[in-house]
DNA sequence: TATTCACTGGGCAAAGTGACCAGTGGATGC
DNA sequence: GCATCCACTGGTCACTTTGCCCAGTGAATA
């Protein structure tokens, strides 16, 4: 679906102050109300905008540690390990890859050793060949979008 | 952060209709508006919840790519690496990690050949060493956080 | 030329918001 | 035992926003 410049201002004004409302947005942009809503509703049908649940800080429930690992599936068990993963709450996101046969996944712990429980847990099914696992330090670039939107919005002028 | 019962089921309630709003939420949970207000306050106040911003499908954008790339970085070029990728729109996430003096960041991209194009940019500088990129298949869990939510708020009863 | 479409700007009733208030019950500290 | 604090209740208030309607305009299209 292409984006054209008003979407992409209505998105960064979104991400910027997601309270804000239809209204105030219209005054914002100088358009319409009735336009941001077209717009807002046509993006959501779209699928452009998915939703706009809370973002949850893991650190602030008290899962400080990050880490993503790196699983070596045997070959067929693929969806059982799958169904295993999303059992644990820890595992806040699983995909698939290229490669041999790997998938990748977040996990949150309440501590490093915590991690270990976690850990376990994880690869406490038939299927999992190897785990190879990184713990996150910093994270310089927090999940984004604004960047992509306005890249997006800029190529459809 | 402690979280009890009610906070867990806010967040939930949150997470499946986020257009909600604190009128209804306090009907379907029993308590009073007031009580729903101060916990949403307090909640926010806390960075359990860190915002409200729209979730935003890269896919739709026209980026249906994903991959993940960890990268070698050269002692001492971290800050510079770091300060490179957030400067490109496709680097929708970037984490340092232990291991090797690596990173880890997520990419999107157009398409798989646009992808060469992305990974091109992420290691056009001085400082990385080598790049291992995963392209993404499957999305069998989709980042998620309600069942943290619910386990953390189980443990505070 | 006729039609379609997005946008404007306006008006309406209904609902939600933020801000208050007094009252209640449980836990805590002296 | 008693006073204090705190979260919650259930209510009010003025104000704003929402969802929905409308006719009119301008640009692009058939």
């Amino acid at each position: 679906m292409a984006i054209d410049h008003l979407d992409g201002r209505i998105i960064v004004l979104l991400a910027r102050e997601p309270r804000i409302g239809v209204l105030e947005m219209s005054r914002r942009l100088g358009v319409a109300r009735g336009t941001v809503q077209a717009r807002m509703d046509r993006l959501q049908a779209n699928g452009v905008i998915r939703g706009f649940g809370p973002e949850v800080d893991p650190a602030a429930l008290g899962y400080p540690v990050t880490a993503f690992a790196t699983l070596q599936i045997r070959q067929g068990q693929g969806a059982g390990v799958r169904a295993h993963l999303a059992t644990v709450p820890e595992v806040l996101e699983l995909h698939t890859t290229t490669g041999t046969g790997d998938m990748l996944c977040r996990l949150v712990a309440r501590s490093n050793a915590d991690l270990q429980r976690v850990i376990d847990r994880v690869v406490g099914i038939e299927g999992i060949v190897r785990a190879s696992t990184a713990i996150v330090m910093e994270n310089p670039v927090p999940l984004r979008i604004i960047p992509l939107v306005e890249q997006a919005a800029e190529e459809e002028e």
